[in-house]
DNA sequence: GCCAACGTTGGC
DNA sequence: GCCAACGTTGGC
């Protein structure tokens, strides 16, 4: 098993909008970079856990643990004209883009800042606080993941 | 294949 | 709102 970071900005996708989802599961669409397109399609497997984490807020920080529970297919939105992730360069025959399902398993009581995260030597190797970072999709080590999961008290 | 110009991300 | 860092585009 593997384990990520996503990112999200909670004005457009926030940890809520999953729990309030059907089945607390979500497509993670609207991927537009390859490294983490790559990611999405490759390795990004059923049963992974991720971290779910919220960009360009106040505060932002890791806010939940969610699960992969489909693995990477066809992000569709890419050939729908009406959607905000449409890519006219995207070609049916040839899809650029994946996403992945996720269902939610856990919000956090408290998020865990940024701020915070930065303090940790245990934290320090996180693609997530390497300067100029901006992974959207991000591999997390166990020993990172459990850590943060044990700084929830869980 | 290089690289300047431009666009985006995302912390501050 | 600013801007550093990074990614992408497109002319050459």
């Amino acid at each position: 098993m593997n384990y990520w970071l996503f990112k999200s900005e909670p004005n457009i996708f926030s940890i809520e909008h999953l729990k309030n989802s059907k089945n607390s599961t979500a497509h993670w669409e609207g991927v537009r970079n390859y490294q983490a397109r790559n990611y999405l399609r490759d390795k990004v497997k059923q049963g992974d856990k991720v971290l779910f984490y919220h960009s360009n807020s106040d505060p932002k920080g890791i806010v939940g643990i969610c699960k992969v529970v489909k693995e990477g297919y066809i992000d569709h939105f890419a050939f729908d004209k009406k959607s905000p992730f449409f890519d006219p360069i995207s070609d049916v025959q040839n899809p650029r883009w994946y996403m992945v399902d996720i269902q939610l398993e856990k919000v956090f009581e408290k998020i865990i800042p940024l701020s915070e995260i930065k303090k940790y030597p245990e934290l320090q190797n996180m693609v997530l606080v390497r300067k100029g970072s901006r992974l959207s999709i991000q591999p997390v080590t166990k020993e990172e993941f459990e850590f943060i999961v044990k700084l929830n008290g869980n």
